[in-house]
DNA sequence: TAATCTACCAAACACTTGTTAGGGAAGGAG
DNA sequence: CTCCTTCCCTAACAAGTGTTTGGTAGATTA
């Protein structure tokens, strides 16, 4: 596509990254082939080695980059203390301006990490897939609790249609578009907490 | 896997195309191997093509089969002539019954239809996505215009949320589990129309 | 100027991919 | 018994795969 300069090198392996994360995500990371990554990025297959190890590592640096970002966002959030419903709207908002920042890295993690979690180099992502699970069902049971949340629906069904929603959601959502990540949040929370349909 | 002994033709050829569809949903399309898929069903990879045309045709078989399926799924339910809301509640309750049915093809449908349908042989991906939207779209736009829901939600991001949630459920849905396909789609509408918090 | 380092290219490597060609065992039809 | 169809196997093909090796232009350092 386009050819990328970097001043420094350091900025040159992020620039490759990042192009790289762009072709994992459109095409999937099977599907694309090493010789595409260099054609986008203006240079030959092989030069890329110099770069990186291998195509793996590449994605690893792409998934656990985003996972460590994520995570320190995700951390601040349930440290403060704050009430259940509170908390499931800071963890979207927080979700959604992940996906504007990592969105390529995000729709990788969401298409490929279950049948990479097997591989042993890739075993972080069925540990992180683990506490995400525990951050959204403890908040979800706190609020079932603490009459924040309806006590008659299944927790753990509601809990995978959240989180599903807002991850699926970096396949659409293109940076720079009409909605902000923090307006997406709100409508996105508005019709989770509040219902579709209206209340009298 | 398992070797798969069929007494008709048409028996063979279908339970062929189920174990590819196997394979495809769990791996991904360009990452499964066409000697995968003949091992999965106990026979070898040049075998396969006395049955197929080649592994596009069996994509292709298997995408368009489900496709009819659902579509005439729809095809009631858009012409029984319900309100807004008995339509919403009809067309996520015949898209969960599809899931149980289809799971394999769903789960490619969802993985892979962006990108194939720019190829013209799935072109009718592409038209399949447009009535899609136009049949949902209508439904929600009718449903406001009538009061039957809030006026203040973005129509198309509701529709966007509504519909992943919806297709994604096939990457965790297993058929036989304790939840029946009508008991998921009662407690998604539910979660929905309702919404978490509790009406006072 | 000479030596070194950075970032890349050109060409090949071993391997895997989808696909094809030819043949053969099993069984029903004439 | 002979013919023919069905269904599969063996063996190979050409193209594409990730990766390695050796070399080199240009800047940086001594």
């Amino acid at each position: 596509m386009n050819a990328i300069t970097g001043n420094d090198g350091v900025e040159r392996r992020a620039a490759l990254l990042a192009t790289a994360a762009e072709v994992f995500a459109a095409r999937g990371y099977n599907a694309t082939t090493v010789r595409r990554i260099a054609d986008d990025a203006g240079l030959l297959a092989g030069s890329l080695y110099y770069h990186f190890d291998s195509k793996e590592s590449m994605l690893d640096e792409i998934l656990s980059a985003f996972l460590d970002e994520l995570w320190a966002g995700y951390g601040t959030v349930l440290a403060a203390g704050l009430g259940p419903r509170e908390t499931i709207e800071a963890l979207v908002t927080q979700s959604f301006r992940q996906i504007d920042r990592h969105g390529p890295a995000v729709a990788i993690y969401q298409r490929e990490s279950r049948h990479l979690s097997a591989q042993p180099r890739f075993a972080y992502l069925a540990d992180t897939r683990l506490k995400f699970e525990n951050a959204w069902l403890r908040t979800l049971e706190r609020g079932v609790a603490e009459r924040a949340f309806r006590a008659d629906l299944d927790v753990r069904l509601v809990y995978r249609f959240v989180r599903d929603t807002v991850w699926v959601a970096a396949s659409w959502y293109r940076p720079g578009g009409v909605h902000s990540p923090e307006e997406i949040a709100r409508q996105y929370l508005s019709m989770v907490l509040e219902g579709i349909t209206p209340r009298t």
